[in-house]
RNA sequence: UGGGGUGUGGUGUAACGGUAGCACGCCGGCCUUUGGAGCCGUUAGUGAAGGUUCAAAUCCUUCCACCCCAGCCA
């Protein structure tokens, strides 16, 4: 039972949508409400798309509502049933269900085609003769009024005539369009008599080839939303102006009025969100493919490791608002290691592998130590981990001339093994050419455990792997696409291309895994301890192990290292 | 150039005429068998100029900056 007035700063503040929709039930103007995600299937969806996926099925949870899905398939030149599969798996993925509301613009044509020849008998819509070229001549630049074109006064019989004919398949594409009537002179660029079909024998993803003309996104939207019982058709900004229109077209037809309100879209700096864009670092080999981990599609998330908790988290403190905005990877990344943090399983892997030998540990003798899973839960329980004479530490972590901030190994200091024994380096063994080849250790056997009984300390704890057990993996390291926080901020005569981060993926072959993850299977995440979160990848075979890097820990010290 | 929209610390976001708050980042400290996590603290903001008011991020005026629109794309 909760106090009203206990804790006013735990209320989450409604954003402009809420606050509308909570009128709009007072009002009456709605009984309930009714959102929809409306994806074109041309593509795969990214975490921008992410956004509107939780706003709409959000908002529908919060209010007790429905959200639809519904496929924007009105242009069957650019779209394919294989992302129709793609959208619907992503958004399962985030969490989101629709049931068996599943729906189609396509599925509508019928009703749109009536619809239209209401228009056209109410005297609101003709046909036009002009060509695409013509037709954006008349329209006029934004500061002149458009001309009406000469098709505009023809009578309501020819208009049925000519448009039954479109449907039927007489004449060519782009020789006639069928338009509605509104005002040439309009200011609003999309109220000068706006096109509702086009002629296109193309062949459609779901109607094949029973139609020769294709409704436009404007005609189509607003009448599914209709349809549909839609109460709050929420979108991105760029389609504000195109408000007037939606509306427009459903006070002429007299149907159910949904309201449509424009929300800004996610972005993120250093990536890209475009089509177009996206389209080139695939096809140009940028990066590996859709799903490659650098991508910002959700497939690629998928694969590199983030968690669906993670992007809605990301969605949810990124707001609902108008203004146009940029949030930082950091946020992010933030919200990635919170979620991994809290339950992901810690093991020990060494990515650049440095042998040492414990001169004093006996040859052969193998023990089993305990190692805790999760220090942030306590569930999680414990396992053993070998230990033996010769272990792989990470090349980072000795340093043979050691600048005072640096408290790791290095000659004649002493440092603990995690979950192990305290080691001292002796000797460091090194080639012709000067590298670091092996380290000469001794270990104290009080220390056992990692505590030292005379109660002396070590200023470092360092993880290892035994050299027998070790299981061999290929670990990739990502970094971010794009070394800018903007990539479109490229020099003059250049294209974002030049922006690309050369080390936003670094392949290591020679890395070496603690035993128990012998076993991990694809899609497995993990916290290598000190270094970061990562997850097995599906090029992972019996024979190998592919890891890939999700993100790394907070790193002080190499804060400090570049300071 | 016409129309539509948006301006709050570096970034994102609160405030609905009454103490400019939160998160990420940054910087510093505590703690630590992960230089992780956790905890504490510092820094820094209302696009500009006028006006109304006891009081303005909030209301009014003017200006400035940025985004979207001239597809038979969505």
């Amino acid at each position: 039972m909760t106090n009203e007035n206990e804790d006013q700063s735990n209320i989450k503040p409604k954003h402009f949508i809420q606050e509308a929709i909570d009128e709009d039930l007072k009002s009456g103007r709605f009984k309930r409400i009714h959102t929809r995600f409306p994806p074109e299937p041309n593509g795969y969806p990214h975490i921008g798309h992410a956004k509107a996926i939780s706003i709409n099925f959000e908002i529908a949870k919060e209010y007790g509502g429905l959200c639809n899905l519904r496929f924007d398939d009105t242009n069957p030149l650019a779209e394919e049933t294989e992302y129709v599969n793609a959208i619907k798996e992503d958004i399962r993925w985030l969490g989101y269900d629709w049931e068996d509301r599943e729906y189609y613009a396509s599925d509508y044509f019928e009703q749109l085609y009536e619809y239209a020849v209401k228009l056209i008998k109410d005297g609101k819509a003709y046909v036009d003769s002009l060509s695409a070229e013509e037709m954006s001549e008349y329209r006029g630049p934004w500061n002149k009024p458009g001309k009406n074109s000469p098709y505009r006064g023809r009578s309501v019989e020819e208009n049925l005539d000519l448009f039954e004919r479109m449907r039927k398949g007489e004449f060519a594409d782009g020789t006639h369009t069928l338009r509605a009537k509104i005002d040439m002179a309009s200011p609003n660029m999309n109220l000068r008599d706006p096109a509702m079909y086009r002629i296109l024998k193309a062949h459609h993803h779901r109607t094949g080839d029973a139609w020769c003309i294709y409704p436009t996104y404007d005609w189509a939207h607003g009448e599914g939303d209709s349809i549909e019982g839609i109460s709050h058709s929420l979108c991105s900004m760029e389609f504000e102006n195109h408000r007037l229109l939606y509306d427009w077209f459903v006070e002429q037809l007299g149907i159910h009025h949904p309201r449509q309100m424009e929300f800004s879209r996610l972005n993120l700096t250093c990536t890209v969100m475009s089509k177009r864009r996206l389209v080139k670092l695939v096809q140009d080999r940028h990066v590996r493919g859709w799903d490659d981990p650098r991508m910002p599609t959700l497939r690629g998330m998928r694969r590199r490791g983030y968690t669906p908790e993670a992007i809605r988290h990301l969605c949810e403190i990124a707001g609902v608002t108008k203004t146009p905005s940029t949030l930082q990877m950091s946020v992010l990344e933030n919200c990635l290691r919170e979620d991994l943090n809290k339950r992901v399983l810690r093991k020990m892997a060494v990515l650049h592998p440095l042998r040492v030998v414990i001169e004093n540990y006996p040859e052969g003798k193998v023990e089993e130590l305990d190692a805790v899973n999760n220090p942030e839960d306590a569930g999680a329980g414990t396992r053993k981990i070998p230990f033996s004479r010769v272990i792989y530490i990470e090349q980072d972590d000795f340093m043979q001339h050691p600048p005072k901030e640096f408290f790791r190994l290095a000659p004649e200091r002493e440092v603990r093994l995690r979950y192990a024994y305290f080691i001292q380096c002796n000797r460091v063994i090194q080639d012709r050419q000067g590298n670091i080849t092996e380290l000469r250790c001794t270990y104290d056997p009080e220390t056992r455990g990692g505590q030292a009984p005379d109660g002396r300390k070590v200023k470092a704890t360092i993880h290892w792997v035994s050299a027998d057990h070790a299981v061999d993996a290929e670990v990739r390291l990502y970094d971010n696409l794009f070394s800018k926080e903007d990539p479109d901020d490229f020099p003059e005569g250049k294209d974002f291309i030049v922006n690309l981060n050369p080390k936003s993926l670094e392949i290591l072959k020679n890395c070496k895994l603690e035993l128990s993850l012998a076993s991990a299977t694809v899609g497995e995440r993990f916290q290598f301890e000190r270094l970061g979160y990562f997850c097995v990848d599906p090029d992972s075979s019996a024979q190998r192990l592919v890891f890939n890097r999700t993100v790394t820990l907070r790193d002080t010290w190499a804060k400090t290292r570049k300071g």
